[in-house]
RNA sequence: GCCCCGUUCGUCUAGCGGUCAGGACGCGGCCCUCUCAAGGCUGAAGCAGGAGUUCAAUUCUCCUACGGGGCACCA
C-alpha cells in the first residue's frame, strides 16, 4: 500500500471552479445519505437543531436518508441523560431520522462508544501501513512543546518526536502496556485542498497540519478518526456540518486518502452567532432546545426561523418570504445559495416570526396547542406541589406557576434584588455591589452546570456553597437567586423551584441574571420607566384635582330640553 | 502568534457588470382604535477602505482593515 501522497488529495479538488458562483452542490447518483452527530455531552443545542434542519432536508429533497450519529467518545463528558435530551428536542423541532441509536438501522451500531472494536482495526490498519504511528509522548512534553512553539510565533503542532520511532519495536512497547495514542502521519510538504461546497477549493500548506492523534490513549477514537470511519461504513455522501470543522477537513482528506476511500463531498454552514458575531454561546443566548420548548415556542416557527439563517425565500415581487413550513423549505432547498456571512440569532426577529406562527392557528387549533404544551411538559404535578398551598381558586394557578413556564420574565424594579443584600433593612446587613453579585451569580451558574444529576439535594448544596463565599447573609444571597429565577421576592421554596424549574429553563435565568448584573447601566431603564409612570401618575392626580371644582359644578342641562 | 473563512441598512437577507441597491425585523411618524396588540401607510438607515480590470463596478482581481473560526489524548 503507498501511502497517501499530497497529489491523491489534491487532485480530488476541482480545477479552478469560480467564478462560477452557484456551482450546484453535486449530486451523485447513488442515494444520498447525510448526517448529523451530536455529542452528548450538555444540553441540546440550538445549533445542532440548525445543522440538522438543513441536512435532513437535503436528504428529502433527493430522496435520500438522514441519520443520527450519537458521538459519545468523550468518556469523561459523554451522559445518557443528555443522549436522551437530544433525541427529545431534535424530535420536537421536527427532525426524524430514518436511522440512528434509538431507531435502528442497517448500518448501527450509531452510537460510537459501541464500535471501539471498529476504530481500533482501522487504526492497526493505518499502522500496518505506515500512514499512522504510535506516540508516546507525555502530556507534559506535548504541553511543553505547544508553548514554545507560541513563544516563537510558529503554529503549534507535534514535532514528530516519534513519528520514526521503529513500528514493530512500539508495537512491542504497547503490548508491554505503556500507554500511547496512535497520530496520523501527514504529509510534511505540499497542499491539500479541501473542495468545500459552498466556498470553492480551500487550500493548506501541509505543513501547517498537525500529526493529529487518532486514537485517545484510552483506545477510543477522537473525532477525526470516528468521523471517517463512520461516515465511510455509513454510505455517507454529503458531509453538512458547521465551519468549525472547515480547518479540520484537510486531516479527514487524508484520513480518506490513507485507507484508499473517496472523500464524500463536504459543505460547510455558516455558524450562527451571538449578536456581538461571536460563535453562538449559551451565555450568552438561550442555546437549549429544552428552553425554547419548555418557553412555549411552536416547534414548527423555531424551525422556520433556523432555516431563515443564511438562507432566505423570494415571493414574485421579488420579496422576501420569511414565513414558510419546512416542506416547503425541503421543496425548493437548494444549498448553494447558503450565505456565508455568520447570521445573528436575533431574539427580537424570533419573536416577530413565532408571532406570524401563533396568529395563523385557529382559535380551536390555538387551545388544543396550549393544553398540548402544558400536557407534554410532564412538571405541571411538580408545580403543582409547590404551589397548591398558596391557591385562592384554580385560576390563581396561573399566577403561581407562570415562572416555571413563561420565558419573558420581566423583572421590572424587582430587579434591585439581584443585588446581594439590597433587599436587606438592616443597618449591618452586608450589601454586596453589581460586580461584587455577579460574580456571585457566574459562581452559582459554573457550580450548576457542573451538576451531574439535577435534585435539591445537590443543588442546594452548590447554592449554599456559593452563597456561603459571598460573605452577606444566606438569606440576602438565596432572595437574589429567588428573584433571578421567579422574578419575584416570593415564591415557592428555592431549591425545589429550581428542581422543578430544569436545566434549562434555570440556567437560562441564572445566566441572564448575570448578564443584567454585567452591565452598566443595570436597572437604569427600568428606574426611568418607573419613574415616568410615577410622574404621569402625580400628573394625573394634580390635574383631577386642579378640574374637580369645575367637574363637582351641575353642568347645565342641554339647550334643546 | 500561525493557518483558514467571511464582510450589502443596527439585525436577517435579495443582488450574480449598467438597479432610484429590493424585502423583512427593530426603530420613528401617521392611520385604524375603548386599552394593548395586530393590521395599513410612511420615514430614517447599507454596498468596510484602497488599488486595479472594464465603456461601466455592490457585483471580477489584489492589498489593507475589521469580524469569525481553528490550532487538544473535546467534539
Amino acid at each position: 500500500m503507498t501511502p497517501p501522497s499530497t497529489r491523491s488529495c489534491a487532485t480530488r479538488a476541482p480545477t479552478r471552479a469560480l467564478p462560477e458562483p452557484a456551482m450546484p452542490i453535486p449530486v451523485p447518483r447513488e442515494p444520498v445519505r447525510v448526517r448529523i452527530a451530536p455529542s452528548p455531552t450538555g444540553d441540546p443545542h440550538v445549533g445542532t437543531a440548525y445543522i440538522g434542519l438543513f441536512n435532513q432536508a437535503f436528504a428529502r429533497r433527493h430522496g435520500g436518508k438522514f441519520i443520527l450519529r450519537i458521538e459519545d467518545t468523550d468518556q469523561k463528558r459523554s451522559t445518557r441523560a443528555s443522549e436522551d435530551a437530544i433525541y427529545r428536542s431534535l424530535r420536537w423541532v421536527g427532525l426524524q431520522w430514518d436511522e440512528g441509536p434509538d431507531v435502528g438501522g442497517a448500518c448501527g451500531p450509531y452510537r460510537q462508544s459501541e464500535r471501539a472494536a471498529i476504530y481500533r482495526e482501522h487504526a492497526d490498519l493505518l499502522l500496518t501501513r505506515g500512514t499512522a504511528y504510535r506516540c508516546f509522548c507525555p502530556a507534559e512534553r506535548l504541553d511543553r512543546l505547544r508553548a514554545e512553539q507560541r513563544a516563537a510565533k510558529q503554529t503549534a503542532r507535534y514535532d514528530g518526536h516519534c513519528r520514526n520511532l521503529d513500528t514493530a519495536a512500539g508495537a512491542a512497547r504497547a503490548a508491554a502496556g505503556e500507554s500511547c495514542v496512535v497520530r496520523l502521519a501527514m504529509p510534511t510538504t505540499g497542499t491539500t485542498v479541501v473542495a468545500d461546497g459552498l466556498r470553492g477549493p480551500v487550500s493548506y500548506e501541509n505543513n501547517q497540519i498537525d500529526d493529529q492523534v487518532l486514537l485517545k490513549s484510552d483506545g477510543l477514537p477522537t473525532y477525526h478518526l470516528a468521523n471517517v470511519v463512520d461516515d465511510r461504513l455509513m454510505g455517507i455522501t454529503h458531509v453538512i456540518r458547521a465551519e468549525e470543522w472547515l480547518n479540520s477537513t484537510p486531516k479527514h482528506l487524508h484520513l480518506y486518502a490513507a485507507f484508499g476511500w473517496d472523500a464524500p463531498v463536504f459543505v460547510h454552514m455558516p455558524l450562527l452567532r451571538n449578536a456581538d458575531k461571536s460563535k453562538i454561546s449559551k451565555r450568552k443566548n438561550p442555546t437549549s432546545l429544552e428552553y425554547w420548548q419548555r418557553a412555549g415556542v411552536l416547534p414548527e416557527a423555531m424551525a422556520n426561523f433556523l432555516c431563515l439563517m443564511g438562507y432566505s425565500r423570494k415571493d414574485a415581487d421579488g420579496g422576501d418570504v420569511e414565513q414558510f413550513t419546512y416542506a416547503e423549505f425541503v421543496g425548493d432547498l437548494a444549498l448553494e445559495r447558503i450565505s456565508l456571512g455568520g447570521p445573528v440569532f436575533d431574539l427580537k426577529k424570533l419573536e416577530w416570526l413565532h408571532g406570524l406562527w401563533l396568529r395563523k392557528l385557529a382559535p380551536e387549533e390555538l387551545a388544543l396547542r396550549v393544553q398540548a404544551w402544558l400536557a407534554e411538559d410532564g412538571r405541571n404535578v411538580a408545580v403543582g406541589r409547590l404551589v397548591q398551598e398558596r391557591l385562592t381558586q384554580l385560576g390563581s394557578w396561573l399566577d403561581h406557576a407562570r415562572p416555571f413556564y413563561a420565558a419573558d420574565l420581566d423583572l421590572g424594579l424587582h430587579a434591585r434584588l439581584l443585588l446581594v443584600g439590597a433587599g436587606n433593612r438592616k443597618a449591618t446587613a452586608v450589601r454586596l455591589g453589581r460586580p461584587a453579585s455577579r460574580a456571585f451569580f457566574d459562581d452559582i451558574v459554573a457550580r450548576l452546570e457542573g451538576v451531574p444529576d439535577w435534585d435539591s439535594a445537590a443543588l442546594e448544596a452548590e447554592v449554599r456553597a456559593a452563597a456561603e463565599l459571598t460573605g452577606a447573609a444566606t438569606g440576602d444571597a438565596l432572595m437574589a437567586v429567588r428573584v433571578a429565577l421567579s422574578g419575584r421576592p416570593t415564591s415557592p421554596p428555592l431549591f425545589d423551584s429550581l428542581h422543578v424549574l430544569g436545566r434549562g429553563l434555570a440556567l437560562q435565568r441564572l445566566r441572564r441574571a448575570a448578564a443584567l448584573l454585567g452591565d452598566p447601566r443595570f436597572l437604569q431603564d427600568a428606574l426611568a420607566a418607573a419613574r415616568s409612570e410615577l410622574a404621569a401618575a402625580e400628573a394625573a392626580l394634580a390635574a383631577a384635582d386642579a378640574v374637580a371644582p369645575a367637574a363637582a359644578r351641575p353642568t347645565a342641562p342641554p339647550a334643546e330640553t
